[in-house]
DNA sequence: AGAATAAAATACTAGTCGGTTCAAAAATGT
DNA sequence: ACATTTTTGAACCGACTAGTATTTTATTCT
């Protein structure tokens, strides 16, 4: 997880790997039964270790713009983390990447803007939100603006430039 | 051009370039030295035959309202060209690409950050803009925004949507 | 027409990729 | 201590990559 995160899936081939975790390689493939499959497994220790503790954040009874701000400054922070994030870099190269493994990162990615719509939903049950926009537009709007954040990054683009332009994209989601 | 804007720079190779070109491959690294140069000249007559025409549409004394609509029609319309963009293609894998056509890259995007740049000044000029917003930050805003715009399209999103939330997001350039 | 030149097509090199085979070494169980 | 199972290391496979050498075909010039 921690070279393809850093690196990007499509940097770095099994042989690399195996030399970098110094395992041998019919042991990869014994555990994982072949490339697809350690990229399969990878995203989802990385979705369960890194994302998911991440939506906790997003259910604390704290004012929305507080939390969105708080996010936006922890993904632009150096968090002693690689930069980025490997959901999104695998989203860039969905293309041509195994079918299973894309359908993986759709159901993953349903999720997460789900989880994204019920935080603005609750948000507009408090009169924190544009009650202009749907929960669910929030949510492809949040999922689409934070995966730039990310790709953003893992470019290596000012931290503060790229959080400033986020906060500008999002203000919208505030109510006028 | 048409095959790297399609299919992506990364997924088609010079032997498959040179069979849908009916060409000898002797002869592409007779005109161009080598894939380094293809890509490089490819991208050279993407910017001029493609991108440059299109800043026209921002020069003309338009409200700045309207033509930010318009060029989010467009880019969201089925234009009888490859939907996406062959400049955004290439700068989403700018990590693993020769150092010369990055710093390629890195160029034509300043150019363009300025094109945009000048265009949301003038704006500010006839109070169509959102004062509190330099024209450099609108620079990245829009740069970054329409390159979001069309990744997505790359990517088959929805069209009504993909413009939607490209509407929320540059919202924020325009007066209060 | 015939010689010189340019372009073409084919075949090839060297290297990387994901994946597999197999014998030797190590660990394990009794 | 011995026998069984597991793991390793290293070579290997076929398919692919960018790039090149060679030979044949066309074209051009006189």
């Amino acid at each position: 997880m921690e070279v393809y995160w850093r690196e990007g899936p499509a940097s770095v081939g099994v042989n690399e790997i195996c030399r970098r975790a110094g395992i041998a390689k019919p042991g990869l493939y014994r555990e994982f039964g072949g490339e697809a499959g350690l990229k399969a497994a990878v995203l989802d220790h990385y979705w369960n270790a890194i994302i998911r503790p991440s939506f906790l954040a997003l259910t604390a009874e704290r004012p929305f713009a507080e939390v969105l701000d708080q996010t936006l400054a922890w993904l632009t922070s150096d968090r002693g983390l690689p930069p980025g994030c490997l959901f999104a870099r695998m989203r860039t190269s969905v293309s041509h990447l195994d079918p299973a493994l894309s359908n993986q990162l759709e159901s993953l990615r349903e999720e997460m803007r789900g989880t994204y719509a019920d935080w603005f939903a609750r948000a507009l049950g408090r009169d924190e939100g544009n009650p202009a926009i749907s929960p669910t537009l929030a949510g492809y709007l949040l999922d689409t603006q934070l995966m730039t954040v990310q790709m953003q990054m893992v470019v290596g683009e000012p931290p503060t430039l790229v959080r400033e332009q986020a906060r500008l994209a999002l203000v919208c989601l505030l109510p006028s």
